[in-house]
RNA sequence: GCAGCUGUAGCUCAGUUGGUUAGAGCGCCUGGUUGUGGUCCAGGAGGCCGGUGGUUCAAAUCCUCCCAGCUGUACCA
């Protein structure tokens, strides 16, 4: 006799999750909604698949301590590594380093689609999540950044969101390579330099400080290393974090463009640097201003929804000449996450028409009643659960039903139907106290012809 | 990775200085009602107290190690 043999455990790997009907549907909105503005700047749409080659994806990062940590990967057939893609831009290279020929530049094309990295989830951070990326390949003026910033505004003004709901941020990585001239910072501090200012949001001025020099401890205890400047340094950098210098053409050209709009919350920011080493000058992020509460109802600080910036060298590492290229990516899933709360978009239930199954020998005729509907339109199913009219009733409650349709042998027989607007039924409820009472009542439940079916099922659900 | 906290019923949690049969609310199921949802009433099913090893006459409770989750932080292409 062998072991016995454990069961699976009926759980997700961490930091997957499953998504219920309303995220979803409100996902779906919020989705088309970007696909139409973007399509309304000239954007059309491109398709990558999932996988990749690991190489094709990563290693453009100077400072790669872990060249293939966060990624999930695996070895095919010949050995050869693919990776999941952690992000749209990568595979976007790739795209345009292998089609250069062919495609028509300026190149501008959006992508919807999921991503995944294998790190360490936090809340709200999820090792697969949706994003939405919308590049520019071949444009080398700044104008086309300030467009991309334009665009996001206008994405979330059509969702919803007036413009004291959002804040676009840009700067420029030049400015800041100025000023670590000035300041004698060596090269190989920059990126750390960088990812501290990064952290300005969440720390503030001091962590800032802090970090630049010493060290800073965190909620826990734990300590962190600084990355060592002197104070004088760390005074100026944070001198320009407040009263950073626009004497740059980027700028300029991005502002220039920019003039054209009154009424968006964008606005010169010199602390965005975004972490990561491939922007090469203009970078830009959006963050929401209103509360996002957690699964617990407390507080949550609630990072940026988008970013993004100019990667002039991304494509060049496949062997070609350098091409001007920007980008700006929105989190999908933290975007639909914070509109939930709002509940400002409209994603009511479908309606829904359950024909109770009163007696089984007359299944022919309530299929003819369920085709009927379907015919119009009307989603409804036949009740296949239970014999006990109580607990399909019951059943229809909790499946949110907006009609039961009551058809046993008496109706049938009279060329009737019963039909039950369960939503007035809870209003009557409130005011019946006696069991006897309510069951009496039939509450919400009217008799009608046969083939008045349709009419009177509309007249409810469009109520 | 580092640090802090937490693991008891499907969920949220209580469980005294270690003490005998481990509890509550909610949810679920059944009945009151074999043709009527809600409220109400009665009953019921759910537990290797995260795992391992120890201390003890005795461990959900104390100690060791492991595992998992949460939070912060690092990394985030």
């Amino acid at each position: 006799m062998k072991k016995e043999q454990k069961n699976p455990k009926a759980v997700l790997p961490k930091g997957f999750k499953d998504n219920d009907e309303i995220t979803i549907s409100v996902r779906k909105k919020v989705s088309k909604t970007i696909e139409e503005v973007c399509q309304n700047f000239g954007f059309r749409e491109l398709e990558t698949p999932a996988f990749e080659f690991t190489d094709a994806l990563g290693k453009f990062l100077p400072d790669i301590d872990r060249p293939s940590g966060g990624v999930f990967s695996i070895q095919d057939e010949d050995n050869q590594w693919i990776s999941l893609r952690y992000d749209l831009t990568a595979p976007l290279a790739r795209f345009v380093a292998a089609n250069y020929q062919n495609i028509v530049k300026p190149f501008k094309r959006y992508q919807s689609g999921n991503v995944w990295r294998n790190e360490k989830p936090g809340p709200g951070r999820y090792r697969e999540f949706r994003q939405f990326d919308a590049d520019v390949i071949g444009v080398q003026s700044a104008n086309i950044d300030a467009e991309l910033c334009v665009m996001v505004a206008k994405i979330f003004e059509k969702l919803g969101l007036s413009s004291k709901d959002y804040r676009i941020k840009y700067s420029n990585r030049m400015i800041w390579n100025d000023l670590f001239n000035e300041t004698d910072i060596p090269l190989n501090q920059i990126s750390e330099v960088l990812r501290a200012i990064d952290k300005l949001d969440r720390f503030g001025e001091n962590g800032v400080r802090e970090l630049l020099t010493t060290g800073r401890k965190d909620q826990s205890g734990d300590v962190m290393s600084g990355v060592g400047l002197s104070d004088e340094q760390a005074e100026s950098i944070v001198q320009f974090i407040k009263n950073g210098n626009k004497s740059n053409e980027q700028i300029l050209d991005f502002e220039n463009y920019l003039s054209n709009f009154q009424n968006l919350s964008i606005d010169f920011d010199p602390s965005v640097v975004r972490g990561l080493d491939y922007y090469t000058g203009m970078v830009f992020e959006a963050e929401l201003l209103f509360k996002v509460k957690n699964n617990k109802g407390l507080d949550i600080v609630f990072g940026s929804v988008a970013g993004g910036g100019r990667y002039d060298k991304l494509i060049s590492r496949f062997g070609k000449e350098d091409v001007p290229a920007t980008g700006i990516s929105i989190g999908v899933d933290r975007l639909v996450y914070a509109l939930k709360q709002r509940n400002n978009l409209d994603v009511s239930e479908n309606p829904l028409v359950v024909i109770v199954n009163m007696n089984n020998e007359n299944l022919n005729e309530y299929v003819k009643i369920a085709e009927e509907l379907r015919n119009n339109n009307i989603p409804c199913e036949i009740s296949f659960g239970s014999q006990n009219i109580g607990k399909q009733l019951k059943y229809c409650d909790k499946r949110n039903a907006s009609i039961a349709i009551i058809a046993g042998d008496e109706e049938l027989e009279k060329g009737v139907l019963s039909i039950k607007d369960l939503s007035a039924g809870k209003e009557i409820s409130k005011q019946i106290s006696e069991r006897d009472e309510w069951k009496e009542s039939k509450a919400g439940q009217i008799n009608i012809e046969r083939q008045d079916l349709i009419s009177s099922v509309l007249k409810i659900i469009k109520k």
